[in-house]
DNA sequence: CGGACCGTTGACTACATTCAATGCAGGTGG
DNA sequence: CCACCTGCATTGAATGTAGTCAACGGTCCG
């Protein structure tokens, strides 16, 4: 790895408030790797030899089940993934692709385990770490069991707009197909669950969407802070 | 708290790797509490003042949006539940209600917090804790969202037997109306199911089972190592 | 111009929920 | 001991939600 990229790689928020000689540790053996979109990163079943984590680009983790294929999130810059397989050297029970071109760094399962063994500060955030993707787990099963495709839809815009500005107006971050896969649905169903969302005065054209009446689509969303969003 | 509460108390496997002083500080401020069934021990949505742990019974976890309601998991002795919301303070996403009568110890959640933050052993055996919380999320997530309810049922008898012995019959642990919720169906849709299994020689007799051609079973449930049990 | 892929729409099917009616226990009180 | 109530389980019928299959239009790109 050049030593640029080692600058650029300190400065991920997992590493903050881990020792530095116990970053450097772990960056020595460490592989910063470019894959194109739609490559398979990682694949479930398969033990869990490295920490992958988000420099730049889209990653979607799914898993496949006899013919059906799922997606289970998406992870973006700074958002390592399965942390808890690697730490506990347990078989990988995602799968994961990249979306976008990507840039990956991987760490060595094994160095892991070390500087979480000598290290408490990381231990400590790498328990924050996953406390909070747990939490976010536990959200996502709530919005899958607790609500019909149009509402998971309708809370979705609502929080894509609001995390980029509330302006009312924004374009997919990917393709429509993703945000059905995402979303739990085929994307037939997308399809019909946004022609749905003209009573609601939400108009799409083509990769834009523009929310004309943000207080009826909260109306049908019913947002919830114990499902939605990332703050708490 | 009685000194024999306190030695059972010391035996519970989350405190096993932590230092003899932090476990009495925390028991210090502790409560050993008996709740009847039916009881709901926290509510979504509160601040998380104490970490609980099932001491003896049978708890329920579960969340209530608009007018539906859906199970999330079931946990029982040795288990501890809502680590992730205490450890951070963070309000809780999810309810609890007793489903037997049972015996809770209730940890004052800053105790938990001045534990974490002084005992590295302590911080670590949190982190297996959530990363195996993680995992059993994942694996839910992934069971609803890739079977069938058929497949959910069928998958549950055999990881349930198996949990038993493999003897190919049981009782059921609790009603019928309870496990209809822990698999996410209605009540009339679990009922439906069991008849349907008729086809594959699994019996149902008021409260008992039995599961008369395990191969049968195996073949329609088609249970997988990355979604069901908890040894991986 | 032709091909590939995405998105949309329609028709059909499968799976699950809801509502309603019935049967079957267990428990209470006369 | 029996009548009665309550709650669970089962069954039927109707409804609803989402997945599947197929066809079509559009766009990007060779």
């Amino acid at each position: 790895m050049r030593s640029q990229d080692l600058e650029e790689m300190r400065r991920i928020p997992f590493f903050r408030s881990v020792e530095p000689g116990q970053v450097e540790a772990m960056l020595r053996g460490a592989f910063l790797q470019r894959f194109p979109a739609h490559v398979e990163l990682i694949h479930t079943g398969e033990p869990a030899d490295f920490l992958h984590v988000v420099v730049e680009g889209t990653v979607e983790m799914f898993s496949v089940h006899r013919d059906r294929e799922t997606t289970l999130g998406v992870s973006g810059p700074g958002d390592s993934f399965i942390l808890a397989a690697v730490l506990f050297d347990r078989p990988y029970l995602q799968s994961a692709r990249a979306l976008l071109a990507s840039r990956i760094l991987m760490v060595p399962a094994d160095a892991v385990r070390q500087a979480f063994a000598a290290d408490a500060g990381f231990a400590r955030a790498i328990a924050e770490n996953l406390a909070l993707a747990y939490r976010g787990v536990i959200k996502e099963l709530k919005n899958q069991k607790l609500r019909s495709g149009l509402e998971r839809l309708a809370n979705w815009l609502l929080t894509h707009d609001a995390e980029n500005g509330s302006t009312g107006h924004f374009d997919f971050p990917f393709d429509k197909k993703v945000l059905a896969a995402r979303l739990g649905m085929a994307p037939e169903v997308l399809s019909r669950s946004f022609a749905a969302l003209g009573a609601y005065h939400v108009v799409v054209h083509g990769p834009s969407v523009v929310i004309q009446d943000v207080a009826a689509l909260r109306k049908l969303a019913h947002p919830c802070s114990t499902i939605d969003g990332t703050s708490l």
